[in-house]
This record gives structure tokens, C-alpha cells and sequence, in this order.
DNA sequence: TTTACTGTACCATCTGGACGGTACAGTAAT
DNA sequence: ATTACTGTACCGTCCAGATGGTACAGTAAA
């Protein structure tokens, strides 16, 4: 219970580490010093480095998953997706960055998150009629989610939003 | 010219460092040895490693500039570039890798890109009669680029070669 | 209800290795 | 003589991980 707010709380901490210093600069000592603990007190809790960014991703996965999961089956899937991925907070945002982190430190790491990414397309394409622009609506949302993680979105936050208005328009006819 | 040759030598070892090892062990070391360069050799090239990460970037910058000023301008623009895209080669996608690394180790290197990012966005979309959609295709296709970046893409070869020739095809019409 | 013990949650410190970068002497082609 | 390196040696710093210890809450036998 307790332990479990403490976990997030280094795990929040290790996204802002990434966020303001790149993935490169994820240290333990720089989590520890971001999360107000000893460095022995992160390595309690992940006892490794790799733990660490398996842990980060394990909530990403973990909290998409949910988001999934509390979907309105009854009306299109691909348009509730995008439409929960639109009001999602900036904290939720920036957890993708796990994707980032552990990718620098080993692309093996990211082995659950292509699972992840597996069933994502397989729903959402098995639940449409036109399974392609399904798809290709999803991969846009990709696309930006991607941009916004590496910082190269070259849309303005309106620009960017028209866009993201319009996929969600779109998959109403999917 | 030959110097060409040898900075170009440097920097694909340096991609082949990242794809096989993770952005956070790209080391002057490994691409020294990678390149069958002792580290003073490449640091002679690039003096520092900022230096190198910033000559990936711009040699992957200049290469898809390239590409884009070679298009058929007579045509539908977005067609020509997802076209062009289609048939670039492995050792060519590839360098999308420098994204990674530069991403991994500073963020603000990634300034050049972003701009880069803003030409391709712009120019798309306006040369285009439906610049929402056209813009929907490009964000796709990019998609399908950051999802092999981060080798998490969990469509087979063919389904992926099926998007994007139906990226392709709607492309004709936009 | 005091005492003894256990497990949890840390902190402070140390070590060994990796890494960026410098310096410089030598070499070989142009 | 200049360019383009190689090779070696080295320095300072960063970092993962290990270790040993502290604080404290709970538990349970005496």
C-alpha cells in the first residue's frame, strides 16, 4: 500500500530526470536526489538499474492497459481510444518516455511494450469495418505521441489539436 | 572528398553502435572499434561527442533534404515523399537512429530536426487540396518510422507493407 | 509489560570500472 | 611540410552496485 506510493513517487521521479536532463542522464543517484531519497533507498525498492526502467515501463503498460480496459465496448473502439488518449494529463503524457529511457538503455527492455503495442493493433483493427484507415488513424496518433516524446512536434498546441480533433472525427466512420 | 568518405565510415558505425547496444552506450570507444578507428582518429574528426551526435543528425537531415528536393514536384507532393520513402533502403532507415541517440544524450540537439520536421509538415500540407488528411497520412507514416526506431512495430513485414501502400494509395487522392 | 527478535524501509560510504577528453610522439602518404 | 591519422598514456568524473549500519514498527514469548 504505502510501499506502492513510495514506488510511484521514484518513478515520477525518474520521468522528470528524463524529461529535463535526457535519457542518457538517467542515473540512480539523479532519481534519488529527485525523489528526495538516499540512492540505497531507490535501490531498495528496484535493485537495479534495469529494474528500474522495466518498472517505469510496467506503469506505462499498466496504466494504457487500464485506460483500455475501461473503454465503452458498446460503441467504436478506435473512437473511445482516441477519444480517452485526448484528455489524458501531462503526467500521463510524459510517462511515455519510459519508451525513450529504456530504449537508450537496452531495446530488449521494450519487449512488453511491443506486446502492448500487439494487442492495441489487433483490437482496434478486428473491431472495425475498415480495419485499414482504422489503422492508419491509430498510427497517426503514433505519430504524435511520438514527435511530442522526442520534442520535435513542429505543430503549434492549436495545429496539433485540430489534427487530433479530426482523427477522433474520422474514427466515428470506422 | 576522402575525408567524406571517412566521417561517413564514422557515423555508420556510430548508427550500427546504437541499433545493436542502445543509444546510452553509443562511446567514442565503441565507435572507434566499431569502425576500425583508434579514438583519437574519430575524435579528430568529430572533436567531441556532441560533435559526433550533431553530425549524425545533420548527415540524416541532409539525406532526407536530398530525397525531398528530388521529388517530382509535377505531382501530387505527399505521394512522391510517402513513394520515395517506400524505397529507401535498409542502411537509409536506419539513420532515423540518430533521432534516438541525440534524444537520449541532450534534447535541445535536436533543434535542427524539429526544424526539418516543420519544412516537411508545412510544405505537405500546403501543397495539398485537403492539407487535414494529407497531413493524417504523413503523421502515419511517421508512425510506422518511430515504431521501428524503437523496434516495437507489432505488424509483420507484410501487413506494414500493406499500410503503407494504402498510405500511398490515399495519397494520390489529397 | 518488559524483553527479544524480525522485517521493512531506508541512509552514508566505498569501490571498481567506464567514459569523455587531453596530450603527445610517431608514421605514412601527398 | 601538411594532412590524416595511430597508439599510448593519462586525468577527472560519473556511475552501478555492494556493504554495513540506523530507525522503527510489529509480534510474541516470558
Amino acid at each position: 500500500m504505502r510501499s506502492n506510493n513510495k514506488k510511484e513517487h521514484i518513478l515520477e521521479a525518474a520521468l522528470q530526470v528524463v524529461e529535463e536532463n535526457g535519457a542518457n542522464h538517467l542515473t540512480i543517484d539523479a532519481v534519488a536526489a529527485y525523489a528526495n531519497f538516499s540512492k540505497g533507498g531507490v535501490l531498495y525498492h528496484f535493485p537495479s538499474k534495469k529494474a528500474l526502467l522495466s518498472g517505469m515501463l510496467d506503469h506505462l503498460i499498466q496504466a494504457n492497459e487500464k485506460r483500455m480496459n475501461a473503454l465503452d465496448n458498446s460503441d467504436n473502439l478506435l473512437s473511445a481510444f482516441l477519444h480517452k488518449e485526448n484528455q489524458m494529463s501531462a503526467a500521463e503524457r510524459r510517462a511515455s518516455l519510459a519508451l525513450l529511457a529504456a530504449a537508450a538503455e537496452d531495446p530488449e527492455l521494450l519487449t512488453p511494450a511491443k506486446d502492448y503495442m500487439k494487442r492495441v493493433v489487433d483490437e482496434i483493427s478486428q473491431s472495425s469495418q475498415k480495419p485499414m484507415e482504422a489503422l492508419t488513424l491509430l498510427l497517426a496518433r503514433e505519430g504524435i505521441r511520438f514527435l511530442d516524446i522526442l520534442e520535435i512536434n513542429p505543430m503549434s498546441t492549436k495545429q496539433t489539436q485540430e489534427v487530433v480533433d479530426q482523427l477522433s472525427q474520422r474514427a466515428q466512420e470506422v
